[in-house]
RNA sequence: GGCGGCGUAGCCAAGUGGUAAGGCAGAGGUCUGCAAAACCUUUAUCCAUCGGUUCGAUUCCGAUCGCCGCCUCCA
């Protein structure tokens, strides 16, 4: 039974849907205005593992992820590039998308604009507005938080104490109070994107829109609502004013935060230079899968300090469980299926159930396939293993692959290849009469071109840095 | 000032009221012509510090110190 820490709540909760067999979950998506660094990434990774062990466990998955793609920011980039907003935020959207699957990370069933959805947002508006949640300043549309009793109860933030020793900006618009917020922005100057609707011109406060496009394909009250630790406040505390000020319903049942990362040790940023994009670790060559399970080995509620020898760290360990799998999937031996081999797939999977059961902890979730991988190359060593185990394995690793996501296609075996082939046969040839030096340097060659060799007793195999 | 999280080996990190998972790195060994892969052994008398509760605390309570996040756009 797949137990949450529910944010709202402040407890670990027992996970069920609403509705049926289908989970409705909703995930802040990017702003699309830059590329998307390794932080943003981490919290993408855990929503993706979160609706990967949901369908692991049966369920039906309708997630939906926004794209922001107005926002002050957007503005601001925009009106500096020259292009159009489409343009602008169409071309960082498709960068996100690409990093998204070098991360391996899945489509959500949809994934929403803010600028195709103005009505949705105008209606809720207008049901604020009829149910006194708002007010108009300065030709912008404000959301009273006095009016909604409910305040405060997502982040726990008390509105008196509040204020004493933090530093509240003088707003460019003019609130009613310090700590109400803009649902809909009156237009200002030119060039800058804009919309008719009831309240004038103008375009949506950067809350609203996650309201919106939630409510129109989950329903009025859904089951999980994911994000970074920052949105808690206000982002999350807002919408929620906003749907419950709207419907009168309750918003969201699970409300599931992740933590942090930092680069060694401090809050990434770009002017102290420890600022990491997805694509910038590749360039670097680094393996995207390596660097998807380096932000998921930790579990999703404790802070994550990356640090590129971490990131070296999970290649090694994650080449590892390749190498397993590799083992298992060129065995060769005799038919039928141990006992032993069996009950390590049972425990190995119980081990694994049990992790990711509670509250998605993947560092226990990953102990357990580590433990199995160390007893089961003990029982391929001590002969313990049949075909049938290799089937089993090769299942087992699959089915906890479909959740993890970090260990690519089964390679092809052994694709034949003419040129390595006969490098290879001239290398055991040279090693039959003992010519070891010759041997020696054609699998450095070899080595150089990508190709790494390994000599056991069914003979040479090799593989593909 | 308010709210929340954290402090476990060289590094990352799990965990429990009864005496410390796993990964990376290191050391030794088996196997190998040498490697690679794999396996075995080894690496925290101790879980920030100080008190308290308890037969017993890393785990509960209190205090102290340190780190981080949010309270302002932010994953």
């Amino acid at each position: 039974m797949l137990k949450l820490r529910n944010t709202l709540t402040r407890a670990l909760e027992e996970f069920k849907p609403l509705e049926g067999n289908t989970v409705r979950m909703y995930a802040c998506g990017p702003t699309v205005y830059d590329y998307g660094h390794i932080g943003n990434f981490r919290t993408f990774v855990s929503v993706d593992v979160l609706r990967r062990y949901l369908k692991y466990l049966g369920y039906q998955v309708q997630h939906i992820m926004n794209i922001t793609d107005i926002e002050d920011k957007i503005i601001k980039g925009m009106l500096a590039s020259g292009k159009s907003l489409e343009e602008f935020t169409g071309f960082y959207t498709q960068e996100f998308l690409k990093d998204c699957e070098s991360l391996n990370i899945e489509r959500p069933e949809m994934m929403p604009f803010a600028t195709k959805h103005l009505s949705q947002m105008i209606e809720i508006m207008q049901r604020l507005a009829d149910r006194g949640h708002t007010y108009q300043s300065d030709g912008s549309l404000y959301y009273s938080i006095s009016s909604f009793p409910g305040y405060g109860k997502l982040s726990g933030l008390k509105l008196e104490g509040n204020i004493a020793g933090a530093r509240v900006d003088v707003d460019e618009y003019e609130k009613a109070d310090a700590r109400d917020f803009v649902l809909w922005k009156a237009a200002k100057e030119e060039g800058e994107p804009r919309w008719p609707s009831p309240f004038g011109e103008g375009r949506p406060g950067w809350h609203l829109e996650c309201s919106a496009m939630s409510m129109k394909y989950l329903g009025e009250s859904f089951d999980i609502h994911c994000g970074g630790v920052d949105l808690i406040f206000p982002h999350h505390e807002n919408e929620i004013a906003q749907s419950e000020g709207a419907t009168g319903k309750p918003f969201v049942r699970f409300w599931v935060h992740t933590e942090f990362l930092l680069v060694e040790g401090e809050k990434m940023s770009k002017s102290k230079g420890n600022y990491y994009t997805v694509r910038q670790l590749i360039e670097q060559g680094h393996d995207p899968l390596a660097i998807r399970y380096l932000l998921m080995s930790v579990p999703y509620r404790t802070p994550l300090n990356f640090m590129l020898d971490g990131l070296r760290g999970a290649e090694t360990a994650l080449e590892g469980l390749k190498n397993f799998r590799r083992r298992v999937a060129g065995f060769e031996g005799a038919s039928g299926s141990h006992s032993r081999m069996q009950s390590l797939i049972a425990r190995a999977r119980e081990g694994f159930e049990s992790g990711m059961n509670d509250d998605l902890n993947t560092s226990k979730a990953l102990a357990a396939i580590f433990e199995f991988r160390r007893d089961a190359n003990s029982a391929m060593d001590a002969g313990e293993f049949g075909q049938d185990d290799r089937t089993s394995v090769l299942e087992f690793l699959s089915r906890i692959d479909s959740v993890l996501g970090v260990l690519g296609e089964e390679e092809e075996q052994q694709i034949l290849d003419p040129v390595i082939e006969s490098k290879i046969e001239e290398r055991n040839a040279a090693r039959r009469s003992r010519d070891f030096k010759l041997a020696d340097q054609i699998r450095d060659e070899l080595a150089a071109r990508g190709v790494l060799l390994e000599d056991t007793p069914q003979g040479t195999k090799w593989k593909r840095k």
